[in-house]
DNA sequence: TTTTTTGTTGATTGACGAGTCAATAAACTT
DNA sequence: AAGTTTATTGACTCGTCAATCAACAAAAAA
């Protein structure tokens, strides 16, 4: 039965499968097992590639992370102006492939686990100094000064979005929720205009 | 040595100790032995006042919430108009009383346990019910039918920065927060100054 | 003063789960 | 063909921890 080539195909299913479970169980509480049956395997194989459970952890929190980042690149390509620049970044945050469910989850539980294990914090940091380097790209020629409070805000604005809609129970309103956050930043751009 | 009418020391002990732990451990995984050494009893004591350790979480999430409920009472009564109100309402969600870093980083276990446990599910409504209504009290007169995506906005950025605080280091500066918050506030209202 | 209630803990139980190991087998290398 | 690497798992170890129990002590009630 052994293929050779395994190792990509089984990382990924396990890294799929732990955003799943996460999500699912609406905690870090999840056993490899359970983790390893989802993603039709043994969990001695899981331990075989990951050395760890932490080490899954951290690889759906990068996979998760860089989807994020692309969706967030890939808006800003097709984007024009500060304004519009803003806007897009603004919209990635919400878009069907980040605001789902189990990814909602899934974050909410990496920023707990951010408190305990510092190579999960370093990732979240990463994402918030992108998500600001990002925004403040396009403030700064809207807002100036100001551009730095007005980042602070929109993101603050954005992560409680997140943060919010775990609690709520169905399909998450991405469009919705993105309404939220550019409500945010038109009411201060406004005060910009002229 | 055993005096009588202990039970209410004890219990306010552990659940002092449980939300200081949580704070410390940075998540739920702690041990009720952990508790109950930091309250200064023995384990089965506080099994014995707590039926089970979900009993504690729930019990030290009702006092976090209390705590809360009563800043925001003293702060309205204090307040004039409903632009006050408003203030006074966002700048008791950061006084030094809940905006600390044992409790930031309880209010976000919270959450998770949120997902898991039905009744802390509804602790959680509850709060933000209450804020929420408070909210819309003095924003309807302001805002009119935009009131209620301004409260929720609203909601949201306290949220958000309680979140992004819990990644920080260093004692929180509730002054900057509530600055953030009340940008929001301010740059929303200023569209129905005139 | 007996009895009951309240306070208290050390020791134990029982379950569960992360990580390891030994064994088996297919696929490549030489 | 012999040897090595890769894939795979069932069984096992070892630790941890929530919850319970048995036992002891003091206070309050009878």
């Amino acid at each position: 039965m052994p293929k050779v080539g395994m190792e990509p195909i089984r990382k990924a299913a396990l890294v799929k499968a732990t955003i799943v479970e996460i999500g699912r169980v609406g905690s870090l509480d999840v056993t490899v097992s359970q983790i390893a049956k989802r993603a039709g395997m043994s969990s001695a194989l899981a331990h075989h590639y990951f050395g760890s459970k932490e080490d899954m952890f951290l690889a759906a929190m990068r996979h998760i992370l860089s989807l994020y980042g692309a969706e967030v690149r890939g808006a800003l390509t097709a984007a024009h102006g500060h304004e519009g620049r803003l806007r897009a970044v603004v919209l990635a945050n919400f878009s069907a492939g980040n605001f789902r469910r189990e990814v909602i989850g899934a974050w909410l539980n990496f920023w707990v686990l951010a408190q305990t294990v510092p190579q999960a914090r370093r990732l979240l940091r990463v994402y918030q100094g992108r998500l600001r380097s990002n925004l403040l790209a396009s403030l700064r020629p809207l807002a100036g000064a100001r551009a730095t409070e007005l980042a602070e805000g929109l993101g603050a604005v954005i992560d409680g979005v997140y943060l919010r809609e775990a609690l709520k129970s169905g399909a998450p309103d991405g469009r919705a929720a993105a309404g939220v956050a550019l409500n945010y930043l038109n009411s201060q751009l406004k005060d910009f205009s002229k």
